[in-house]
DNA sequence: AGCTAATGTAGGCAGTGTCAACATGATTTG
DNA sequence: CAAATCATGTTGACACTGCCTACATTAGCT
């Protein structure tokens, strides 16, 4: 392989992570498509072959954000070594919490207004398959009697509230 | 007054005001200093006569928006009719997470990023007096027997962390 | 009435997102 | 293996943005 290829090999990997990095370094709001080719190294548009437009590289970071949190959340839960419902989910709670501040550029692209607007079908997966892995503990808390005439759905929403809002 | 005049008359009010509709209307990101004063009929650069620049505008839009939320938030605890602490907090919650729901754009401006980067004075000291209305309610409750030993910051974040989360 | 400061305008600059036309390289296919 | 096809990267362009400077108009004060 020639010291400058053409062809980058990886390039949606690395402009993910590059722009996670500039979104540490100088906020959301200064992130930029030609900024993150700039530093890669490509030209200004080549990460149009890759997201179709800006919305969609956010997007496609926010649902490797809910992957990851969910990640986090899920081990948290196992880590705690309760079998205790309510222990476990306040193991998650904390869980998220921890990622969420140790992965701000992520954690922003996932509430970044732009993305929820109206979410791409791998972005709402991602979310939804999160949302599932909290309510199923949230049910078993509720199984063991917690809160147990409140809701599902309002209960799961409060219930993600609480770290969400905290890490903000 | 003639029918066109030369000078707006209540210029910086009017860039708020349309600021907030933009917002509402096509997200925080679709905001430009540009499309507003074209929307206004002045020049596109007379709104720099009234912000230093689009972060301050955002700013100006979010110390308004933690004004708004405090005037909800002590007109509900005050029309709860409940002199317990532990039910006017409540109601604070609930006011806020309303307030929130029915002035979207501003809620989006206060926690937009670019906003918390690194405030201004005023809008600091808005949040502060924000922070501040909540905190006595909060400090009463404790007294009350809630929660009595949990480091009262700690308890704050956590009590605002609720309605926030659940607004966003 | 005249002076000064506030407010609004016009034009320009660098930077951005997105597009179309083209270049290069990898992959499949006959 | 050669050729055709497709994915990936480049170049140049366009309209738009925030912000700056120079200039125009008006309000307010003395």
């Amino acid at each position: 392989m020639p010291l400058t290829t053409y062809h980058h090999g990886n390039l949606s990997e690395a402009i993910l992570i590059k722009a996670a990095e500039i979104i540490d370094e100088q906020g959301i709001e200064a992130l930029s498509l030609r900024a993150i080719a700039r530093e890669i190294g490509v030209s200004h548009s080549a990460p149009n072959r890759h997201f179709a437009n800006k919305k969609a590289l956010l997007q496609a970071l926010a649902a490797k954000g809910w992957q990851e949190a969910r990640d986090a959340t899920l081990i948290a839960a196992d880590q705690c070594g309760s079998g205790n419902p309510h222990s476990r989910l306040n193991a998650m709670g904390r869980g998220y919490l921890r990622w969420a501040l140790n992965n701000r550029a992520l954690f922003r692209a996932i509430y970044h207004p732009d993305v929820s607007r109206q979410a791409s079908a791998k972005l709402r997966t991602a979310v939804e398959k999160f949302a599932d892995s909290v309510q199923r503990e949230i049910k078993a808390t509720q199984l063991d009697g917690r809160h147990a005439n409140v809701p599902l759905p309002v209960l799961t929403l409060f219930t993600n509230a609480v770290p969400t809002g905290a890490a903000m």
